[in-house]
DNA sequence: TAATATTGTTATGCATAATAACATAAATCA
DNA sequence: TGATTTATGTTATTATGCATAACAATATTA
């Protein structure tokens, strides 16, 4: 069996992050299917329980998503009543957006279990060397357009 | 318009993974557009012209996707006249993937574009700086269960 | 030879993501 | 002020990425 060449794509930064991640997410997948989350319902719980009162539009924004795509997620934290959509009285067009007990709980629960998969995965590498990682993807996340 | 905080999810690799994917991704995206290539469609190109001979379980398997998925992808390839199936004599089970001169001719086009867009979008990032984030995401990709 | 494994395929479903169109409400402007 | 424009949340729709089950044809193995 011939090892199959990928140098090609192997020039490209995007191929690298792709595959990397695809290690992460697979791992954060397996890691939230007990608490029954997906990754963009944790997402969005934890920006919640961080950033209480923050409406859909704000929300979707830092999440990078359409705000259309946000509904069903918010809905489904709803129906869990790990959140609550409350109307704003300055602004009756928007919902504050606020974590419930339950679903502080499960903040709490989740953060753990997902901060020890992540630092599992990644122990053979040195700290220092993912700071230094970090540091150059966030580089690459402020050369978006309309930013650069 | 207070910032919203998202630090506790800068906590964890993945999301600045995500978050600078997302940057390169829609960029690739566009970029790809003008050939009426989509990512996965454009990856396996460059494969099998890199990898000619090739079967869909092995190109399947290097691409990381399952099998079924990449049919569609071999399909629409072979439908635009870009590659052919060729039944193996000695493996009647399987194909042999080979890029036609178009498929070749595309190729070069594409990584033309796609090298140049890349470089564009990370031409504020110093080279020695990229080549030691892709290092360590090559530790990430390897971390995958059952290899660590 | 019989049992098992592999290759490509169809069908199906879930998750992620983008767009158009809309009702309601707020902000702007003229 | 009233008219226009903009913002928020929503529904509907579509495309894309990705996973699993089940299957026919073919190879491999026990």
């Amino acid at each position: 069996m011939t090892k199959i060449n990928d140098e090609t794509l192997r020039t490209f930064v995007g191929y690298h992050l792709k595959r990397s991640f695809n290690v992460i997410q697979s791992d954060l997948i397996e890691t939230l299917r007990p608490f029954d989350l997906r990754m963009l319902t944790y997402s969005a719980l934890v920006l919640i329980v961080d950033n209480p009162g923050l409406n859909q539009s704000r929300l979707s924004h830092i999440m990078d998503i359409e705000r259309p795509n946000l509904v069903v997620i918010i809905d489904e934290l709803e129906e869990r009543e790990l959140i609550t959509r409350e109307r704003v009285p300055t602004d009756r067009r928007s919902y504050a957006l606020h974590p419930t007990e339950a679903g502080r709980a499960l903040y709490r629960e989740t953060l753990d279990a997902v901060t020890q998969h992540e630092a599992k995965l990644l122990s053979g590498i040195a700290p220092e060397q993912l700071e230094q990682m970090i540091a150059t993807l966030k580089l690459i996340e402020s050369a978006k357009k309309g930013q650069a």
